[in-house]
DNA sequence: TATAATCCGACAATTCCTATCGGAAATATA
DNA sequence: TATATTTCCGATAGGAATTGTCGGATTATA
């Protein structure tokens, strides 16, 4: 509907790639990079951003990387896209001509229902984790597989 | 959450003005934008999509503008936003690096779960009609004048 | 020490949103 | 019919946000 920036696309295969590899220790920024098609460059600044939203841990230093910072199962969409917005994403009214108006109220008349509509979305954001996708990923292929056997 | 365009907002507070107006004839485009702040020029190309979208009916010629389509109980901003997405805008995995991709089928991963939040965000914008905003708004009008009576 | 990786700020390129413009087409009114 | 009015339509300018690149600093390994 609203428009998802490519960046939150990145940043859920990004995480996605380390789901599948959970527990096997840090993966690099560079081969993330290339499994995925992201531009390397880039995608280091999502998984900064990732970092400072507590979604991955990096390790600094040769042989370092990404982990996630928790299992999967525990990683909802929700954490990954609010890591990526900063925290600081107020869209309320904000970009309306300031100088007070005349007209309808402008300030709060729409903001709870563009509050209804983030509330919806969270919802179903929550509902959604790396192991959602990943078993989702699993079925596709399945059907893929089948598909060429006949 | 995903960022709402101003031209919606435009949108919604043009048809809005419409509303509050309803059965006393058209109203000319420059009106509206001088009523609720909107460029002149840039609210007759939403105007016109939302015509297009079947919102609204123009009457061209001197003594013309803009009437609803249907009263304001009628109209939900799901109408109002989809007019102005022209109808055609499947987000999915545009934009998605083409070059056939060994990543993790990246087309129909996500394209369920976004699914899902353009259906969530549907359904919240569909429960809001013109008449309900108007009923807010007159709800806050009241609590401003109580306000100041004290 | 040499190498490998993240970190960080700056900035370039591109795309999308916002806004403006000129004039054509249609309509009402006199 | 003439004139004023208003929508219609395409082109395009301006600006902001998104996407992407770069250089070097920092941290860690070996």
């Amino acid at each position: 509907m609203f428009k998802i920036p490519l960046k939150v696309q990145y940043a859920i295969f990004a995480t996605l790639d380390l789901a599948l590899r959970y527990g096997e220790g840090p993966i690099k920024a560079k081969v993330i990079a290339h499994r995925q098609s992201i531009p390397t460059r880039f995608l280091e600044q999502i998984l900064h951003a990732l970092k400072q939203g507590g979604v991955v841990e990096s390790i600094r230093g040769a042989q370092g990387g990404y982990v996630l910072r928790r299992p999967p199962s525990q990683v909802s969409l929700i954490s990954i896209v609010e890591a990526l917005n900063g925290f600081a994403e107020s869209n309320a009214d904000a970009g309306m001509n300031s100088h007070a108006l005349r007209p309808l109220r402008q300030e709060s008349l729409l903001s709870t229902t563009w509050e209804r509509v983030r509330q919806a979305e969270r919802e179903v954001l929550q509902s959604v984790t790396l192991e959602t996708l990943i078993e989702q990923h699993r079925q596709i292929e399945q059907t893929r597989a089948r598909m060429y056997h006949i």
